[in-house]
DNA sequence: AACCGCTATGTTAACGCTAACAGGGCGAAA
DNA sequence: TTTCGCCCTGTTAGCGTTAACATAGCGGTT
């Protein structure tokens, strides 16, 4: 007995006529039915999803958006996929695109302007009905794009800084402030700060900025400093520690600019018997989930990660649905302390 | 002085027709330039890239997509991005797409079958130039899908099976069983195994079945198991070996299906003064870059990552240009084993 | 001067689908 | 029975770009 194969080499691609001749209906009621849109008999309906499920017919998205002049994409432009806080800002996105018809597209710069710039345009080229981006620095190149493009755009992450459309994040500047007072405000005296080496990553240097400001404002300065790049943050971060405390072994606190590194710095001070947060208080930013699993919890941040995807991802769905929508929404979220084990809750008098 | 704006309010989006206009020549000519193909003058080209430049012109992929029959696009389609695993596969990827014109577009599935299923197709209707795709496990439906698709087809991480079309991976039950054969060598006995409880991480399940097999071989089994999902994977970690010892006090191995998992129990194990490796051995899998922060080394086992994602997307570089070559293509690689400080390294006698 | 072979540009017809409108058929109201 | 209106289905004309072919011009040969 011989096999007969449902679909006898699959040279020429399938198209609506292929269904349409199939089921013997004309291609637009084909059209219709794996649509779902206007009226077809159940008749027809059960016919045509038979044939195009038979054949295997996978409509053509391109010839589609081309026709409606509809393409059901976001553009998410994020500068990294191994920094772990964009991987969850992606779920807050999904979250709220997933009950919709509109799906994101990823594209990651890896922190280079330039890079940002290229992804934009190879993204737009696709005429998406939004665009999520990370940051409110872009090349001027970039920003002309964004403002021409006219569909909605929501810069993410970052609300210090003008923006060409809506916002949604939280204030760097605020939060390095907001850490600095209360690592003040529990007596510490001599402060170092680690951090990221890289130039453009805005937040960083925003939350540094914050930092340094309200230390000024309490009459202190940061003590010493170090700055890496590369490598395995969490062992970066036991390096840098031990070094900057050879250097300056009076440091009563340290400051990193990711949690990572402040997980390694902490794993360093607890291997070397330092007395936290007795001897030296550690902070970190983002209060990334890992940090749950540490022997002593870091003092942190939350930046609200999850929170900013969804609500970026709703300002693009909202605007989708109702084009009639102003815009120029601004979101800013308000980032909360966790003093965790490592930072003393001491009150201000 | 009123400042003129470039580009009065971009009502209807911009075509090649608004830059033949501006610029003089026809439409063809301008496509020719934008695209770098067929022989333009100098002069005419510099005068088109003005007027695009002028315009902010950007093409429109979907129709010259719909034109040419040709779409830049690479489907990627994995179970998660917070798995860390799957960002080092999009790293190896994206370093080999970057030197050519294709574009990844990630889908993640959240390790169902049935988003899996609903994610292809959808990637398919954008008709991308090739799919890779992680896993052999799929429904019939996806099966059929990227068995018609016409375009090459690369699963990713397993070689357990049978593929479509081209397989890049390693064996994971070689890898279970090559961990085992190590624990065993080192004289452990009373082996516990810690891991996922998803019954749909089918690479986790053969690991596991690997390990006991090789166990097997030389006479054990495991002596008892705890399974998570969900939550802080350090934490679950530590949570998990305690659970475990204090259930089976006695264990002198304990092997976790993932590196998280792993260093939480070695956490676990630290701060409690438990000898390692003397007491109890530990081992992971996945050699995760954060792995080198810890206190310890981890014995791991590299699942070889960015590796694969290297040669999955060369494979689908290697047919985009050269529409003959043939397919199939398996490529197997090797795990090693990284004893770290966790597991005793004896020699078999 | 007639002709060749270029190079640089233009013209035409798809690509596969959908918006918008045009009927055909049929039951209900008059 | 006629007429209206409602379902359901079909027809036509693009969407913005590119492949393929057509052609204008121009210097160099003979």
């Amino acid at each position: 007995m011989t096999q007969t194969p449902v679909r006898p080499i699959p040279k020429r691609p399938l198209t609506l006529r292929d269904v349409s001749e199939v089921s013997g209906v004309s291609e637009m009621t084909v059209s219709r039915v794996l649509r779902n849109r206007g009226d077809v008999s159940e008749a027809t309906r059960e016919k045509v999803l038979k044939a195009a499920r038979d054949l295997g017919y996978v409509p053509n998205k391109i010839a589609g958006a081309l026709a409606s002049s509809r393409v059901n994409l976001v553009a998410v432009i994020i500068p990294s996929l191994s920094n772990m806080v964009f991987p969850e800002v992606m779920t807050g996105i999904s979250e709220i695109l997933d009950d919709t018809e509109l799906q994101p597209v990823v594209g990651v710069t890896h922190y280079k302007p330039e890079r940002e710039e290229a992804v934009l345009y190879e993204m737009l080229s696709w005429r998406p009905s939004g665009v999520i981006i990370a940051g409110l620095e872009h090349t001027e190149a970039a920003k002309a794009m964004l403002g021409a493009a006219g569909i909605p755009i929501v810069e993410i992450m970052d609300t210090d800084g003008v923006a060409i459309d809506a916002v949604v994040g939280i204030s760097h500047r605020r939060a390095g402030r907001k850490m600095a007072q209360a690592i003040v405000d529990a007596g510490y005296k001599k402060i170092g700060f680690l951090g990221t080496k890289m130039p453009l990553d805005h937040r960083a240097r925003k939350r540094f900025e914050g930092f340094t400001e309200a230390l000024a404002k309490a009459g202190l300065e940061v003590a010493d400093q170090e700055f890496y790049s590369g490598g395995s943050a969490l062992a970066k971060g036991r390096e840098m520690t031990e070094t900057i405390l050879n250097r300056t072994p009076d440091l009563d606190f340290l400051y990193y600019s990711n949690d990572m590194i402040g997980a390694g710095g902490l794993l360093y001070c607890l291997d070397n018997g330092i007395d936290v947060p007795g001897q030296i208080g550690l902070a970190g930013f983002n209060g990334i989930e890992f940090l749950d699993g540490l022997p002593r919890q870091l003092a942190t941040m939350d930046a609200c990660r999850v929170e900013i995807g969804r609500a970026a991802a709703q300002i693009i769905v909202d605007r989708a649905s109702d084009p009639a929508a102003v815009g120029k929404e601004v979101v800013s979220l308000d980032p909360s302390l966790d003093f965790g084990d490592t930072l003393k809750r001491i009150k201000k008098v």
